[in-house]
DNA sequence: ATCCCGAGGG
DNA sequence: CCCTCTGGAT
């Protein structure tokens, strides 16, 4: 695994491919940041961009949030996906922040992750980007490109965390976060594009020939048992 | 067909 | 640890 020194002059190299890093996420409050961070989970953000002006106009704060008729925040949310949990999440986020927090949208993990439908991932986003408290969110891309370039080894998104925050001063986290997230949204893809990476010198995942593969993709691991319990149509 | 900017529940 | 929930992109 990389030392911190070797693990900063990385990140610098991806924090000028990325200008752009969090472009996405600049919302006028907390209490936005935290709804379309909810609803963002599986969903694109063109989906999310679409539904959060009027979801804000109907439901300004956390006050009239909680108040909401389920079915009609269900709809206004259903192209997101997942629309029905998330409904129940928002609506008891919502009572919840009312209840505990005067409305407020608490800067703090443990109190932000009592909250229904936020988990730790969602509390760093809004820690790190509307509260001013250093967070660094790792999902699934921070999780695949910190393992293939050294940043991190392990599968557990809390020990990803951990090892990526110890090679980081706290003020570089949340960019951290922000720059890998899109470095594996556009390059360091589930199958990667190599060939437009700008730290392969410094990817043992490049050098290690799994990369460029024609990706066989032939059933196996957890789909061969979906696979087989299903025994749809075959061409013969 | 398969994967995902997750989290809760069994 | 495993499953489920949903739409959309690839």
């Amino acid at each position: 695994m990389k030392t911190p020194a070797a693990a900063q002059r990385i990140l610098d190299t991806l924090e000028r491919d990325y200008p752009d890093a969090d472009t996405e996420l600049h919302y006028e409050n907390p209490y936005q940041l935290l709804v379309a961070t909810i609803l963002s989970a599986q969903a694109t953000d063109a989906g999310v961009n679409q539904v959060t002006p009027e979801l804000f106009r109907r439901y300004p704060d956390a006050r009239a949030l909680a108040r909401a008729d389920r079915e009609k925040l269900e709809a206004l949310i259903h192209s997101t996906g997942f629309f029905r949990q998330k409904a129940k999440s928002l609506l008891g986020m919502a009572a919840a922040l009312v209840e505990r927090h005067a409305g407020a949208v608490p800067a703090d993990m443990a109190a932000l992750t009592a909250l229904p439908g936020v988990g730790r991932k969602t509390a760093n986003v809004v820690l790190g980007h509307a509260l001013g408290v250093p967070g660094l969110p790792v999902d699934r891309h921070v999780l695949r490109v910190a393992n293939r370039i050294g940043l991190a080894a392990s599968d557990d998104p809390e020990e990803v965390e951990q090892q990526l925050c110890e090679r980081l001063p706290p003020s570089r986290w949340t960019r951290c976060s922000d720059v890998l997230i899109l470095h594996g949204r556009r390059i360091c893809k589930p199958t990667p594009d190599c060939a437009h990476c700008s730290i392969t010198k410094d990817c043992a995942y490049y050098h290690s020939a799994r990369r460029d593969s024609p990706a066989p993709r032939t059933a196996r691991g957890r789909s061969a048992k979906k696979a087989a319990q299903r025994p749809s149509q075959r061409r013969p």
